[in-house]
DNA sequence: CGGTATCCGTTAAGATACTG
DNA sequence: CAGTATCTTAACGGATACCG
């Protein structure tokens, strides 16, 4: 089925940042650029295919920029761009609210 | 594997409102109670399935009332408990985001 | 009107092993 | 170090038909 406009703002942003991952990646990102082997020791869980994964779809939509230095060891590095910084602080509310939260929300999780 | 606890408020607030539709169903609530008919027609392109499913779940999180009224014909309503109201607010700033930047996102979308 | 039940395809996610 | 490749499972989302 074709893809509908997006119905409202939540709607688009959800599609950007929605999933299990990309919010706390950008998250992760907010004091500046990292490594893939720092953001991947960071969000515990990850693995490394769906950290890769996230990274790039969060370039193609030119949340995340991606430099790579042509060194020995390879080093590249993962930083906000402009917009994704903006993104970000769109976000702060939604991570001080689910902080706020936290023992609530687990307490209900464990209950199944 | 067991589910780790929350790295962070955002992990646990993606963990509530995540997916294509809970943002925008606790959106619809937003101005008072509505019937199931309501949020259907308003959620253009939900199946029925899949607003009952979310519905339930937010019920079951706290963040969203069912009130049945035993009528002819059946009535049920469903409204934002104070908890889901402040999810709700902690949503604006991202909603705003999400339309300020709209014709951005639906471009690159559309670019695929 | 407000749901249930069933079936089904797609996408998300995870484990593991391997590579430039 | 920073990825790829492959495979498997789980969750998401949708279509359709039916029920009290």
């Amino acid at each position: 089925m074709a893809r509908l406009p997006y119905a409202c703002g939540l709607d688009a942003a959800v599609d950007l940042m929605g999933g299990k991952w990309k919010a706390r990646i950008l998250w992760q990102l907010h004091d500046g650029p990292h490594r893939f082997g720092e953001l991947r020791r960071s969000l515990t869980g990850i693995s490394e295919k769906m950290l890769i994964q996230q990274l790039r779809e969060l370039e193609a939509d030119e949340l995340v920029h991606r430099e790579v230095y042509r060194e020995v060891p390879p080093k590249v590095e993962y930083s906000l761009t402009g917009f994704g910084a903006t993104l970000n602080e769109a976000l702060v509310p939604l991570g001080d609210w689910g902080h706020e939260h936290m023992a609530r929300i687990e307490a209900r999780r464990a209950a199944g």
